[in-house]
DNA sequence: CCGATATCTCTCGACGTCAAGATAATTATC
DNA sequence: GATAATTATCTTGACGTCGAGAGATATCGG
């Protein structure tokens, strides 16, 4: 059965009747997965705002949740984690601190650095907003068989490997 | 064989140490896109750079491009091809015919509208810098085998077909 | 033909991101 | 132990994005 024609298609045919002399095989993989991610991120962030929350907040405060108690990281290795720049890491930090939903303090090991910690208010909100987050993640991907899913992710995890030098 | 741990099953291991309740499957499977994109997008920023360009402006001059003679379409065309808010075109425009890419020109079949058009300078730039933009993605997508690009092609349009009720 | 409604673009303010530079504290070297 | 080099965070300014609302034109219904 052939595939119905879909946006990412007739862009491709677009260039193909403009530029015939250029290999589009590459910019129709690369347009789904933009495309993909586009609309996956919009879903998401419905997610995020019925906690109060949009994606940069829940990514740190997830990291956060995630690391473990005591819930605390230096900018720096929530820099690390999340690949943003220093400037963006400050930013997000000082919502979440006027927020109530992290607290910075001193870091006993190091006078150059703090610790983020995670209070009462954000585990609180971080955990709620990470189980409707996952349930939203089924719904998005439960289009694709179990089987889909699973060859999907093989594929995804060699790209990565591919690129990340370093992973 | 087993392949090997990468930064998306360190965050999974650590989310299932302290969340074993929650479903993972699918939150690897959107984390290894969105990490993904977030490399790839850096990638195709320095093909952009190196011709003057960053994503948003190379996105508006390649969907005037390849829509063909006489290159040019209307703002709303291109908000709902490039799926950016109106304010974020206006923003784009104005660059663009800033730096001499694009001219606003009366539309003669609506006057509350009006015609972005390339110009030669503008034809020029784009020409040469999708050029380099289709050689950077085959770099890109260079580790995967032929029957993996197509394998993953096939489920990025299924994915993409499920979530888009009008494609 | 005219008023009401719809459509198109732009303006504006809030926010997120980055890169480069500033500041403070640690570590290395002698 | 004193000085230099390194490291960690924050500050700043420029830019991109969005969404709500304003202004202008087009279309519809009577």
């Amino acid at each position: 059965m052939i595939p119905a024609m879909d946006h990412v298609d007739r862009i491709l045919d677009q260039w193909h009747r403009e530029r015939p002399d250029l290999d589009l095989g590459p910019m129709g993989l690369i347009g789904r997965l933009t495309r993909l991610m586009t609309q996956l991120m919009r879903e998401m962030e419905k997610t995020f705002a019925a906690h109060g929350l949009a994606y940069p907040s829940f990514d740190v405060l997830a990291t956060l949740r995630r690391s473990g108690p005591p819930y605390a990281l230096s900018p720096g290795d929530l820099m690390a984690t999340t690949m943003v720049a220093s400037g963006t890491m400050t930013n997000r930090i000082d919502q979440l601190e006027k927020s109530g939903l992290v607290q910075r303090r001193p870091n006993p090991q190091d006078g150059r650095s703090v610790l983020i910690a995670l209070t009462d208010q954000g585990r609180r909100v971080i955990d709620a907003a990470v189980a409707d987050h996952v349930a939203t993640q089924k719904r998005l991907v439960g289009h694709l068989s179990a089987a889909e899913q699973s060859a999907l992710n093989t594929l995804l995890r060699d790209f990565l490997a591919g690129l990340d030098p370093a992973p």
